[in-house]
DNA sequence: ATGGTTGGCATCCAA
């Protein structure tokens, strides 16, 4: 199975580049996140005249995920599974094949020091203890989506510098490590690939960012262990960023024989 | 320390 994740920044104006992307790169399941969009004006049927199912959860202007996929999907899950949790769109989770698929739009952070900053990093602590019970009752699960962390200096393009910052900072680290340690997760693409210089996401308000390659990588595939075993490949494909009017982060995939 | 751009929507917020 092919999974892959996307930072769409708008489903709506990146429909027809996921759609392509999906047909072109053979994918079963495609985790959006940002899709901005409200569940009542969610282009649903677009996608499903092309043979595919999807689920979404969404809320005007801000955050929103959705999942597409070719197989139907079981066990549709949405938001933190807390009622005492504000609803902010940004989970989505659904079984394929036998493989959980838990769709993630970490929150941004914004400021150190700020209120959000101190919201993402309490929300990756409840978040962890949700998707310690997702694999509690699913062995094979998959954690992605935009998880808004570097976590490694190799992760950024200039570590030294960006270190501390939002997306980069030791408290971020350490919510992550948690997350990742604690549940005995394999960050898919690492496994095949320690380079550095191996991004998924370049800021739009720069001059040549892209070409300079002035990035993050912040999008990111974890497996369970009985499920990483059996992953043959992790990719990050630039194609999308490269296009015409992209969204600022490109696809992450990986194939698991499973 | 600040700014730059983008998307959605409303003349600003979030990233």
């Amino acid at each position: 199975m092919r999974i892959a994740t996307f930072n769409a920044n708008s489903i709506r104006l990146r429909l027809d580049t996921i759609l392509d992307w999906m047909a072109e790169n053979h994918a079963d399941v495609v985790a959006i996140q940002e899709t901005k969009v409200d569940d009542d004006n969610f282009p649903r049927l677009t996608i499903e005249e092309y043979g595919y199912h999807v689920v979404y959860h969404g809320q005007k202007t801000h955050y929103g995920v959705a999942t597409i996929s070719r197989m139907a999907p079981t066990d549709v899950t949405f938001g933190m599974g807390d009622p005492a949790w504000p609803d902010d769109k940004r989970i989505v989770a659904a079984t394929y094949d036998g493989i959980r698929v838990v769709n993630t739009y970490v929150p941004n952070g914004t400021k150190v020091g700020s209120e959000k900053f101190d919201y993402k990093l309490r929300w990756l602590e409840r978040f962890g203890d949700r998707l310690g019970k997702e694999i509690q009752s699913h062995a094979n699960t998959v954690w992605l989506g935009d998880i808004n962390i570097a976590p490694k200096p190799e992760d950024v393009h200039d570590s030294k510098r960006l270190m501390g910052s939002v997306g980069h900072h030791p408290e971020e680290f350490k919510r992550l490590n948690a997350i990742v340690e604690g549940l005995g997760l394999t960050d898919c693409f690492r496994k095949f690939n320690q380079e550095e210089g191996q991004f998924t996401f370049w800021e739009m308000f720069r001059p040549q960012i892209f070409e300079r390659n002035l990035g993050w990588r912040i999008d990111h595939i974890y497996a369970t262990q009985p499920l990483a075993n059996l992953c043959v490949a992790c990719e990050i494909d630039r194609g999308p960023r490269a296009g015409v009017r992209p969204s600022d982060h490109t696809v992450v995939y990986a194939d698991f024989n499973a």
